[in-house]
DNA sequence: GCGGAAAGTCAACAGCTGTTGACAAAATCT
DNA sequence: AGATTTTGTCAACAGCTGTTGACTTTCCGC
């Protein structure tokens, strides 16, 4: 098959994913428009839209682009090694290591409410965030991992999306800091918690 | 003044406030059309906005009608009662008291990426969730108070928006149960952070 | 009764959205 | 070389958005 020539992948494909990845994490996605990206990529609307099939699909391909950089899985680290990337990637206090500056979270939290995305963002948030926890502290603990990540994607809406006071003018040094001391507690605490016979509502 | 005629005050006013509470804690902002909340509420579209203003504002008055419905400050509670109300009001399990079933958290974690909206939610998460706790604790605990109401904000985006197992399909008893718990922790502990000076960052 | 203000409706505007068909340019393969 | 596939562009579509002007209808004070 693919019996045309090899294609000769030019910058465009690169400079319009740069682009998606910027826009979306700074702003939701239904006010992120394909001619907005196309304008920063300098490229026409039409091409942005033909090469991805489709605005949520060019949206997930931003997603995991940007979620391959920040690879939380790859190298196997112990779980306080782990919450300590966690939080890193969530207040990068340093300025970042000359990658494009964009954090898988500040995209996923955008457009977390945009109905068109959930199901992408759903997986972005298990793949990225809570696959790597479970892993590490097995599965019985998939309920703690979940309010832990909770409280991450939380902290960083109400700093970075509503700008909520006092989070948003404390420092990401701080914001790390005591972000972590909740992130320990809870994956450790839960069985303080009584178990019940585990009443599954219907969804 | 109001020098006119008394005005019937009629059932379309609070019909059109209604079907905007209905429709903006089901849906977020941008994917709900003042079109949309006109025809729930069997009326023309132009009544809607002449009504109101602009949908920014109409979006403002339904929330502040949903607020004033679960008052959370009225009545003057102790810390740990003040907290039960804020668990019932995140996970109502029991059928709620015949009212309209749509809940203040609802509607703001449904719309809290959209830019136009921002501050409207900003102040009602200010006044519906931490000036309560404010009051009852004292304005030191203004951290940790941000940071209890990032982990209710979180956990139910996670399940309800995003829908994220294993929250999504939990009953609202064991929720309320241990986010209760969480909670209780996050507001006592955080004297065991470390201050440190106090670098606040810039903006 | 009359006058007037409010309640409510109709149609239409300008602007933006994602998407598509037709077509030029460039690169690859045979 | 020629043929063909990809790369990229131009213009346009149909649909939806919030908003506005002109209008009729209903109610109130006088």
């Amino acid at each position: 098959m693919t019996p045309g020539p090899k294609p000769r992948r030019p910058a465009a494909r690169a400079r319009i994913l740069a682009a998606a990845i910027d826009l979306f994490s700074r702003h939701p996605y239904g006010e992120t428009s394909l001619r907005d990206i196309a304008a920063r990529a300098e490229v026409d609307v039409a091409y942005v839209h033909r090469s991805f099939g489709s605005k949520a699909e060019l949206f997930r391909a931003a997603l995991l682009e940007l979620m391959q950089v920040d690879h939380l899985m790859q190298t196997p680290l112990d779980p306080e090694a782990m919450l300590d990337r966690m939080c890193d990637q969530s207040f990068p206090g340093a300025p970042r290591p000359e990658q494009s500056s964009a954090l898988p979270l500040d995209m996923i939290l955008r457009s977390c409410t945009a109905g068109e995305t959930r199901d992408i963002l759903r997986e972005a948030m298990r793949e990225h965030f809570q696959k790597p926890l479970l892993t590490q502290l097995g599965e019985d603990k998939a309920l703690a991992v979940a309010l832990a990540t909770s409280l991450l994607l939380g902290i960083t809406i109400n700093r970075n999306a509503l700008r909520t006071e006092p989070l948003h003018s404390t420092s990401d040094d701080r914001m790390r800091q005591v972000t972590r001391a909740l992130l320990r507690q809870i994956l450790t605490l839960p069985e303080a918690v009584p178990a019940e016979p585990d009443t599954d509502r219907d969804a």
